[in-house]
DNA sequence: TTGTACGCGTTATCAC
DNA sequence: GTGATAACGCGTACAA
């Protein structure tokens, strides 16, 4: 073996313990997959001698053998939003119920590279694979021919877990109703009618329509920078101002961040939250709690996103293990239902 | 194999690819190892072959023969605080220089699990691992037997690297010091002087000594939870507004997010940030830049961390692969300077 | 430049 | 309850 150092002494194997205590490799092997089948006696025989010898098992040699990895890989963007972190945390902890190890990528958006990641990720032979990266088509996901869970992103060919967008903006939507807004302004950036995303968008104005309620969509890419973002917020609340001078006006944000850099541009501008203005965020994350003055926003439930995903995982992988596995016909799309989270930004 | 289905195609290994082609197993293993080595017709034909077969690698198999997994575990203790999030996000992006596999767990603090997660990691193969989790200490770790780095925690018999929290401390004190405070005040956790963070109460206690500045530190456990550390932060300030009245204070405080609470109470408490209060945090998360007045603070260069980190572990990984390896003599610790960030909550 | 033969450490099958 | 033997898919001396 390359790399195997001379002085280095040789793993200790079934070999070994099968020598040292006379039984087959078979039994050895039979003592970690099915103790039940030797005698009570002979186990601690066996126990005593993987003391002795300082047994330490190896993995590698058993998925070669059993074709199982127990491996999932994971693609995410990136660990910079509080929402993919506390998504990758809540996936790793399936560890616990499931067994499952966790091979991660972080992407960045680059399709290319994720193109590469995944082909590494088939060679561990992964069992398979959730994906919160959103810059490879699903039907080239599904194409892979792994169990596939996507996570919040286009998913026609693969099964998903989403949050339900729709439902989530409903709440966010009537609540500055509720507030007495005479205007709603939705913030969000340009998408198709693909991601999951898009329920926001629509239900922003099937409500408005609904109630017949004033209101503004406004597209624009805040970027991922602050200061950049902190800019374009700024220009747009001095075009609200002047647009809706002495109208209440209820802003309903794309996230949490940007949220907040509304709420301190406000902040900053007119000493305090202006009686003219409520908002609310999306995503529940920390900065809206954190915030100077808390705010309003809607919980993803990222546990149970993630829990549900993996669960959905798991239920595909085991059916491959199956003599005649069914694959399913249509893949599943998993929704789950957002909370509103009502703080200081509204009434 | 147990779980393969019948109708399944069996996996295409070099043996296909050999007959197909005509060669012997060992050319074709010779095409992706070394492929210097056959002729250039030959390469050819061969990839033509993997083509039509739709030959996939199989990695593990790979592993079992020349016993380099290329895995790398890493054990954090969650992925809620930014600081986690991003660093794992940094050594996860080493991969691209690296080629390394990452086997993530999250051991929430966990002492026993954490252990488990590391004998899982252990029975895997990995080639060494990246610790940023704290509840072991680093003399079991090093009894492992395996390449270790550790970041920022407990480092006495294994390597790592750290912060210098005392050259971060010592900029931030002196901030306020050049700000004309009369009293600083230092807020942190009860520690042994083995962690790296020890380091910051150190450079406070110096520096306000050598500089003859009235000062105190404050040993306070603020917890997690957002509300309760409010409260606690909230109580503390009315102390000091008690003790110290006109007399300008400048806080230390043990990290952003308790920064940003402390910011948030004064703010709400007077309307602004009162002259007679600086503030200075540690870790240039996003919160102190998102805060309504963006708060000083001290930038790990956690990016820098990352690559370290890496850095001293192939190095150690490399060794082992030597005909004759020669493992370091004492761990080796690597320091990363901090840099100070001026914003608003400091002149 | 190419092939032979064996090893890597475990599990599966079948026989006893 | 236990053992012999053949996989699993690839790497690598050694020989040719």
């Amino acid at each position: 073996m390359k790399g195997l150092n001379i002085m280095e002494k040789k793993n200790v194997t079934f070999k070994d313990i099968a020598e040292y205590t006379g039984f087959s490799k078979t039994t050895i092997s039979r003592y970690f997959n099915n103790p039940d089948s030797i005698t009570l006696e002979n186990q601690e025989k066996i126990a005593d001698a993987l003391e002795a010898l300082d047994y330490k098992e190896n993995k590698v040699a058993r998925i070669l053998a059993n074709g199982q990895t127990e491996y999932v890989g994971v693609i995410i963007p990136n660990l910079y939003f509080h929402y993919h972190a506390a998504m990758l945390n809540c996936i790793l902890s399936t560890y616990e119920q499931y067994g499952y190890k966790f091979l991660v990528f972080v992407g960045n958006e680059h399709k290319e590279t994720e193109r590469e990641y995944i082909s590494e990720l088939l060679a561990y032979k992964i069992e398979g694979m959730i994906i919160l990266s959103y810059t490879i088509p699903s039907e080239e996901l599904a194409s892979y021919n792994v169990p596939i869970v996507t996570i919040e992103r286009e998913d026609k060919f693969v099964c998903s877990v989403n949050t339900d967008n729709y439902a989530g903006a409903k709440q966010a939507t009537e609540l500055l109703i509720d507030n007495g807004c005479d205007v709603l302004i939705h913030l969000n950036s340009d998408m198709t009618d693909e991601v999951p995303a898009y329920g926001r968008v629509k239900a922003f104005k099937d409500i408005c329509a609904e109630r017949g309620i004033k209101n503004e969509l406004i597209i624009v890419d805040l970027g991922a920078e602050h200061n950049t973002a902190k800019e374009k917020i700024t220009r747009i609340i001095d075009e609200l101002d002047a647009k809706y001078p002495n109208q209440k006006k209820g802003i309903f944000m794309p996230n949490d961040t940007y949220a907040n850099i509304m709420l301190n541009v406000l902040i900053r501008k007119h000493g305090t939250l202006p009686d003219d203005y409520r908002i609310v965020g999306f995503d529940n994350s920390p900065i809206s709690a954190e915030a100077v003055i808390p705010i309003s926003t809607v919980d993803q439930q990222i546990d149970t996103m993630a829990r549900e995903a993996m669960e959905l995982l798991v239920t595909q992988m085991n059916e491959r293990k199956k003599r005649r596995p069914e694959p399913l016909e249509v893949p599943l799309h998993r929704i789950v239902t957002p909370v509103l989270v009502r703080r200081e930004t509204t009434d």
